[in-house]
DNA sequence: TTGTAGGCGTTATCAC
DNA sequence: GTGATAACGCCTACAA
């Protein structure tokens, strides 16, 4: 094995060309011999010559990596958004360097260092879901890397980001729940930090207020999205006086959560009470309980979105046509999925 | 915002020494003055100065990324395995450069050619499960790329791999069910070029055999992993006319396929049929019926190996101290465990 | 049509 | 102790 990889010096050494000459063949420059070209083309083939990207990319100031941090793959959510980045990078010749922050600020805070060190050409973060400082990733324009935030997106303006905007798709929800009957909806929202949670919450207090009743707050509980914060704020809810006819959980891992506590208190699920949920992951048809309904938040469609944004961004960057302060936000609709419940 | 990033010219220019001195200041060289060294390192400081990874991986001839492969990251089996690998990566300071092959060669030799032209210091891969010829994997040993297979390994031996042997844990699991008292026991095994698939297939076999009982070929059906492909199975081992008494599936993904089309088909799961499985996934938990038990394969120990035999072997090789045509080969032993059966 | 030379940012090897 | 210079592989203005 010849450990020594190709170089144009080589070709050019060996055809006794300058090495401009070679680079000129190589990428069928037009003012260049065809004699000269063809043969340069045929040893480079022969030698299995391949231009060093490393080499180029230090020159060009470019790397076609872009950054992409999320909390957990395992979710599929995530599984499904990074695989939406992944396409729109492909058809671009982009590709991506990986890192989880497990919803931890401070690992976060490391990746995103890692990534600063290693020059990728733009960042693509799911934030964590305690991450209420954003200095570390403001920190990234000093090194002219742009930032796009999505479905998980940071609380201030002036940021390129893409989400789904779920006051709407909530209060819709709630709508449907009522005209089905069940007057008592419960509410397990997730962090109140979390954009995500505000804008959940608005739809839901919207929803209530629609209907011209009084919200209570005790229907609202709050998880920080772990197996016993969830079956907490169960315990509260099934422990009120009046029950709630039908639960909303901030996600279907929450929702999956939910459900096991229930149905180890002996409630019938879907029956005594109706559970509905977010996401709208393919895993939940595998449960025991899917939700009655859930709100499908396109974590392929927002992944791909924001590769494209971030793709378009990276080149006005390189085209010089960049308008300074000017940020993208762009929304992705959600819908509402209706499941038949499962009988038994 | 200044557009320039910092470099040690810009530096030695601010200070009026050399490039050399302010190198050697920042890297905290022996022979170099505390007056001089401090003041730099000050400056440095103050303009947020950053070594540019990209020139330094250049002249280096290393990047510190190593590319992933998988066939789908949605599949929990291989995002379990990515965390391991991105564990390990970390630890050494390496970073993973990411690309999914959805099974399909074609795709596959796509994303290897990309990470090829990426020059990426390794590739640690899974191969897709229709692959059967790895010239566009050996081709990289061309440019220098060395390439650790992990849990669907090739079927050739001048290679690096780190698996999961299931020959003898199937052979258990057949008799620890023969114990219980399933005596007919079919078995759906995945696509036959897998290595994966011929170890099970030996370790059923095997068992089978070692209860003394005449192996009946009616009890082995293959699935290609499809949802359609597994419910064509069950509907062979369903219309037996002797049914089996337990089903064993490739993983538990077509574990939750096989369970579906069983339930749909009034067989009551773990109880007219026992069904077990390899992976133990965690989702599995929240499905309406887990396997009875379960082959652990830990997908996360196999990453972490496989990223750190890929760190020894870049060490090695920068040290010189390479050992041509030694490979290594990693078996990960797989663990039987019991789920109890749901009660309904 | 082809060659020469400079530069991208860094570090290592000389010299002083 | 510090400075000048070469080198990594490639591209490209400028010269010829």
């Amino acid at each position: 094995m010849d450990n020594k990889l190709p170089t144009v010096k080589e070709i050019a050494r060996r055809l006794n060309v300058s090495v401009s000459t070679v680079s000129r063949a190589l990428s069928d420059h037009p003012r260049i011999g065809l004699r000269t070209k063809t043969k340069v083309q045929e040893l480079a083939k022969e030698m299995n010559y391949e231009p060093n990207a490393k080499a180029i990319f230090f020159k060009q100031r470019k790397s076609f990596i872009v950054g992409v941090i999320l909390p957990y793959i395992r979710e599929e959510f995530f599984s499904e958004a990074i695989s939406g980045i992944e396409a729109a990078a492909m058809e671009h010749e982009y590709t991506i360097l990986f890192g989880q922050s497990y919803d931890n600020p401070e690992r976060e805070k490391q990746v995103v260092d890692t990534m600063k060190k290693q020059r990728v050409d733009g960042l693509i973060i799911s934030l964590s879901k305690q991450t209420n400082k954003y200095e570390h990733l403001q920190a990234l324009d000093k090194y002219d890397i742009p930032v796009v935030y999505f479905d998980r997106v940071p609380a201030i303006e002036n940021v390129h980001k893409v989400y789904c905007d779920l006051y709407q798709g909530t209060t819709e929800m709630v709508n449907w729940l009522f005209n089905r009957g069940y007057r008592r909806v419960a509410f397990i929202n997730g962090p109140e930090k979390l954009q995500a949670s505000k804008e959940r919450l608005k739809g839901y207090l919207e929803g209530v207020t629609r209907q011209k009743l009084k919200i209570d707050m005790q229907m609202v509980e709050t998880t920080d999205l772990s197996k016993e914060s969830t079956h907490q704020a169960m315990k509260k809810l099934l422990s009120l006086k009046n029950r709630p006819h039908a639960i909303v959980t901030f996600n279907d891992y929450v929702h999956m959560d939910a459900v096991q506590y229930a149905e180890q208190h002996n409630v019938q699920i879907n029956k005594d009470i109706a559970f509905v949920s977010y996401a709208n992951l393919p895993i939940t048809s595998y449960t025991a309980f899917p939700p009655l309904a859930s709100i499908e938040q396109y974590p392929y469609g927002q992944g791909k979105k924001a590769m494209e944004l971030m793709i378009r961004i990276l080149q006005e960057k390189s085209a010089g046509t960049t308008v300074p302060d000017t940020h993208h936000t762009e929304k992705v609709m959600p819908t509402l999925v209706m499941h038949h419940p499962v009988a038994r």
